[in-house]
DNA sequence: ATGTCC
């Protein structure tokens, strides 16, 4: 006879949520061990308890329990808060625009919406811009400090690159072409793949955050399995030729052509939760006209922006988690350690002070974080280079610079317009090979990168070009077409 | 970006 209850026996009374089968099943365990309870008994218990949280919540045995059932019940009650409607300023913030021609004048209008949000104090857009949801992707929006607009952020929160550099000469890609591509099939998950893959063990979950409120606490078992995978869109995982321009510090090594890994993605279902779960919140308590209406705020004066500040800050150190895991997963692979690491969020709020010392709250939406000598990467395209940088400092791009080439073509065109076969005869001509990927993330659906940075001078220093050779990104959407080599 | 339509 066992002496715990099984998740389906609590499922068949309507504990289902993952953070109450957790309290529901550990506390059945010891009270049923220990003889308190029979199964039945403690069966019967939790379904009063579920009727009646409040009745048990000074229960010395199950508080625990009952606090867990009560917050439950409240996470998706109607905010108290006060409904706030705002007008949009009648004249548009002035900000610059980098690369001003190769922007579409969509993006344009939503960041000139955006300049117009009374809570806004100064913007930029970057030279990789286009149309997003709010913000567009390459807006930077500087607000009052106290202000966080979810949608600036973006949904995938702290999307963000990491790379690693090994003391390896990159002849090594040449010579070891099979393996390194075998490597990453044998250590990379993307989507919904790998979530009962063999985890390393990893310190993200010791972080109080994750015990922070109800919604953390409900999605901490989805993240605890997505951990250390990557997404599906533009996400990647590849290795490729690093060439150091620069002899830095950052770097460690001295000039010369080596090993190095890249990785793309974000906070997968955590974040996203996180994100969609805020910006309904402060779409009820933040009422706009309609050009701006996907740029409702959150009061960080208030219990939901706290609680979102937090569920955004504790995804960005999921998402940093996440590229680590891969990281020391492809370097045990190779048998080697990284000797360096660069890494920067490029969907993010941070805190931060303008040259004129006003405080505020800096969103970058697909923008990298530029401050001076702050380090940062950014990625070209599958068949063009990415660049190591480092930040100068410009005041007037707000501490930023671009976060890719940027789109040039729509995912839903690229699908219509490329080929199967102008995709491999591209990857053919420059020498990549590819594992997965669709036609929305062929390189020709991607400004041209070179161009992009040449907007950017001012923004940041490069110090080394990282070219991709051997890639992996998610599969092609079955739904659309399928893959056949 | 997201178990991409509850």
């Amino acid at each position: 006879m066992s002496n715990k209850l099984n998740n389906n026996e609590l499922k068949a009374i309507g504990i289902k949520d993952e953070a109450l089968l957790e309290v529901a099943g550990r506390l059945a365990k010891s009270l049923i061990k220990n003889k308190t309870y029979t199964k039945e008994a403690l069966l019967a218990f939790y379904k009063e308890l579920l009727k009646n949280p409040d009745s048990y919540t000074s229960n010395e045995l199950f508080a625990e329990l009952a606090e867990e059932v009560k917050s439950r019940a409240s996470l998706f009650k109607k905010s108290q808060a006060i409904v706030q409607t705002f007008e949009l300023r009648t004249n548009t913030l002035a900000y610059p625009i980098y690369g001003t021609e190769h922007i579409s004048d969509d993006a344009k209008h939503q960041m000139n919406a955006a300049m117009q949000l009374p809570v806004a104090v100064a913007g930029a857009l970057m030279p990789d811009a286009h149309s997003g949801y709010g913000l567009p992707i390459g807006g930077v929006l500087a607000t009052e400090p106290n202000i966080i607009i979810p949608y600036a952020v973006g949904v995938d929160i702290a999307c963000r690159m990491c790379l690693s550099v090994f003391d390896v000469n990159a002849i090594f890609l040449d010579q070891k072409t099979k393996l390194l591509k075998q490597h990453l099939l044998d250590h990379t998950y993307f989507g919904l793949d790998g979530e009962n893959r063999d985890q390393l063990s990893d310190t993200i979950f010791d972080l109080p955050e994750w015990k922070s409120t109800a919604q953390i606490r409900q999605l901490r078992y989805k993240a605890e399995k997505q951990l250390g995978t990557s997404g599906t869109g533009n996400h990647f995982v590849e290795w490729g030729i690093l060439d150091i321009t620069e002899q830095t510090p950052e770097l460690k090594l001295p000039k010369g052509k080596y090993l190095a890994l890249l990785s793309h993605s974000g906070s997968r279902g955590f974040g996203a939760n996180i994100a969609t779960h805020y910006s309904k919140i402060a779409a009820e308590q933040t009422k706009l006209p309609r050009e701006a209406q996907h740029l409702a705020w959150l009061d960080l004066n208030t219990e939901e922006g706290q609680e979102y500040w937090i569920g955004m800050n504790l995804a960005g150190d999921y998402a940093s988690a996440c590229h680590h895991q891969i990281h020391r997963r492809l370097a045990q692979a190779i048998g080697s350690k990284p000797v360096a690491m660069i890494e920067n969020h490029h969907n993010f709020a941070w805190k931060e002070t303008l040259a004129d010392g006003r405080e505020v709250m800096v969103h970058r939406k697909g923008a990298t974080p530029a401050g001076k000598g702050v380090m940062g990467i950014i990625p070209g395209s599958m068949t063009q280079p990415g660049f190591v940088v480092r930040g100068k400092g410009d005041s007037s791009s707000i501490c930023s610079a671009s976060h890719g080439a940027g789109r040039l073509l729509s995912r839903s065109k690229a699908l219509k317009t490329i080929t199967r076969p102008e995709l491999k005869q591209v990857l053919a001509d420059k020498g990549v090979t590819l594992i997965g990927g669709d036609l929305d993330e062929a390189p020709m659906v991607y400004k041209d990168i070179n161009q992009v940075m040449s907007y950017q001078n001012d923004l940041v220093e490069v110090l080394a070009r990282f070219t991709p050779k051997i890639v992996r990104m998610a599969d092609p959407d079955k739904r659309t077409k399928g893959w056949e080599g």
